[in-house]
DNA sequence: TTACGTCCACTTTTT
DNA sequence: GTGGACGTAA
């Protein structure tokens, strides 16, 4: 691969640490691995490059590049993955040195239900009081920004005292039962790495030992757990760190764009480099993004340039609803297809999963193949966590969640009569002991008991338990869902997806940290697709065509960000992000008006009419080209009645 | 205690 | 269009 000059010094630079300040599209991937393939070549052993990104899907791409550019061999030996990947196989690897010996990661459902019990536990009903998901993620911002929870919810809410105290209380029984179950939610998998780093120095050492090079992709989007970590295994390490603030796009969870700021003063002696041709799109294309940037009162101090040249214009699409939008995408995709461009050039991007609904619809009815990438996870969906809470409660019997699930998806059996057992259970320590008493308190229902055992039986073979399961549990769930036919599919490519571990351990963790989507489950044979995407997930990746959704008033920035300064400029980064993926075309489809968008409560005073704030209504006309054809497209379709409410 | 009907508020982004 | 809260019948 050919890097320029720019590129090329970052890659072998060799001195020090560095921050390589890379915009949109100027070859930071091809940078990062053109590095990787440059240490290998002075003899760097590749077990001693970590190289971490941010999204799954971030390393996911960076291996695969590897792969390419130094061979499979030599790449599958570079560790690579997200700060949560690693920072867990480093607890698997290592027990000993963070006293972890067995553990269950929980998901973010689970940790929503969790909080539930607890806020329930100590604040009974309270309709004013914060719900749990909101308590949740208190809990996880605090920890992310390592700051103590009491400053947390002083500065950045706006709670009375007493209310802040009974916060603290809800998320204090939180722990407690995290503890007792023996879970570990996302967090506890960096904060228990880091902390260690920090406090153990013989562990530290063990760490810092064994790695010679750390390179860190989207820098921006670390928060600071992420740079304790990073500041706890540099030196004699040395840092890369690649990064580009008009991205930052994750503050809600805690990124804190210090991290590229404050770099220097941080890392002593450190150099900054720049990145700044532009590769991936058209100066259409970088026009448009370019303004958009600069109406920001923030200065980003930049504006790319494209090497390659001209193109056409940004088109901006203007419907009258999100069926429309949906409608115009799917004929534009088919009439492109029909022109000999493969499904996989084309990328439609969303502010939101949900707001996809409309489009994803539209595709399947068509026929188009597509991978949605940030929907509705597979293990997300209701038949499979049935099914995986049997066997959870075998792999940790203080598993209080799943036994709740498992327990009350049998008849006559509710709440109250689980959460009884439940505290029998928890007082056993023998699995036979468990057997027993399930057995005998439900006598009624000998299945209860017998799936366990059967399960058990058959423990070592993966494929084995789930089909032991699956089958134990078929007649049970047939009865309660009403569209099981389409549900029970799941059941197959689980048991597809089983042959790939080793035990059933591995399996569920695998799954809970790394939730595949259910069209990327069930279509990972098929290679020509559109992809359908969060504007999230997309960052770092791109496609000739590009179809941004619901550009909108209310969407950009987004209702729930109106008022508070810095959370709008996100949403702008976050549309800046967008734009900059296309790399050939870019295609903006949004409702003139906001009619029918759903504006909740406390923004309704925002919204005044046409007064709504909305980044492109005062753009100029040169920078987009409109739609003139879209209505007669329309002549054949139904006609829609003016009297349509 | 469980199961089921009805009304209501709510609907961002990821590990 | 859905999940949670609440009331009521079995």
């Amino acid at each position: 691969m050919e890097l320029n000059p720019q590129q090329r010094r970052a890659a072998e630079f060799d001195d020090a640490d560095v921050l390589v300040l890379a915009g949109a599209g100027t070859g930071k991937t091809s940078t990062i691995v053109a590095r990787v393939a440059h240490l290998v070549r002075r003899d760097v052993d590749p077990r001693r490059i970590l190289l971490l990104t941010f999204t799954r899907r971030a390393a996911r791409e960076m291996r695969h590049r590897l792969g390419r550019q130094i061979g499979a061999d030599v790449a599958k030996r570079v560790p690579t993955g997200t700060f949560h990947h690693f920072c867990l196989q480093s607890l698997r690897r290592w027990p000993e040195w963070f006293h972890c010996a067995s553990l269950t990661i929980i998901d973010r459902d689970d940790q929503l239900q969790l909080m539930k019990l607890a806020r329930a536990a100590v604040i009974g009903k309270d309709p004013t009081f914060p719900k749990s998901g909101e308590l949740a993620n208190y809990y996880s911002f605090a920890r992310n920004t390592n700051r103590p929870l009491k400053e947390y919810l002083d500065e950045f809410t706006s709670h009375e005292p007493d209310c802040v105290a009974r916060i603290e209380a809800v998320l204090k029984d939180y722990g407690a039962r995290k503890q007792q179950c023996k879970y570990f939610d996302y967090d506890d998998i960096l904060h228990l790495f880091a902390r260690q780093l920090h406090r153990d120095p013989v562990v530290r050492q063990k760490l810092q030992r064994r790695y010679d090079h750390l390179l860190v992709d989207e820098m921006q989007d670390t928060n600071p757990l992420q740079w304790l970590i990073l500041d706890g295994l540099r030196e004699p390490a040395k840092l890369f760190c690649v990064g580009d603030d008009a991205q930052s796009i994750y503050a809600f969870r805690g990124a804190d764009f210090q991290n590229v700021h404050a770099f220097t003063e941080r890392v002593p002696g450190a150099s900054v480099l720049k990145l700044e041709h532009n590769y991936r799109s058209t100066q259409e294309i970088l026009d448009l993004s370019n303004w958009l940037l600069e109406q920001s009162p923030l200065k980003y101090d930049k504006r790319l340039t494209a090497t390659r040249g001209s193109g056409s214009k940004p088109v901006r699409v203007e419907v009258d609803d999100d069926f429309e939008e949906a409608d115009w995408i799917t004929r534009d995709l088919m009439q492109r297809h029909e022109g000999d461009d493969p499904w996989r050039d084309h990328m439609i991007l969303t502010r939101s999963a949900w707001a996809a609904r409309g489009v994803e619809a539209s595709l399947i009815e068509h026929e188009i193949p597509y991978r949605f990438i940030g929907g509705t996870q597979l293990l997300q969906s209701a038949h499979v966590k049935d099914l995986l809470s049997l066997l959870r409660v075998i792999h940790n019997p203080s598993d209080q969640l799943a036994w709740m699930r498992y327990l009350t998806q049998w008849p006559r059996i509710g709440e109250k009569t689980a959460a009884t057992t439940i505290n029998q259970l928890l007082t056993l320590t023998e699995p036979a002991q468990r057997e027993d008493l399930l057995s005998k308190r439900f006598s009624n229902q000998p299945r209860l008991a017998e799936s366990i055992t059967e399960c058990v039986a058959v423990w070592a073979s993966v494929p084995d338990v789930i089909a032991t399961a699956a089958d134990k549990l078929t007649p049970l769930l047939e009865r309660k869902y009403d569209d099981w036919d389409r549900r029970q599919k799941d059941f197959k490519l689980l048991k597809r997806l089983a042959k790939k571990h080793a035990t059933v351990a591995d399996f569920l963790e695998t799954y809970t940290l790394d939730p595949i989507s259910e069209s990327e489950a069930s279509n990972d044979d098929q290679d020509d697709a559109v992809t359908l995407i969060t504007v999230h997930s997309a960052k770092g990746t791109e496609a000739p065509v590009c179809y941004l959704i619901g550009v909108q008033p209310g969407n950009y920035p987004h209702v729930r960000s109106i008022g508070d300064e810095q959370k709008e400029e996100e949403e702008r980064r976050v549309l800046y992000v967008a734009m900059t993926r296309a790399k050939n075309e870019l295609i903006l489809t949004g409702t003139v008006r906001s009619r029918g968008a759903f504006v909740p409560h406390h923004n309704r005073s925002f919204q005044g009419g046409s007064g709504q704030p909305f980044f492109l209504s005062s753009m100029p006309d040169n920078l987009c080209a409109t739609d003139l054809d879209f209505e007669t497209d329309f002549s054949d379709g139904p006609i829609l009645s003016f009297r349509r409410p």
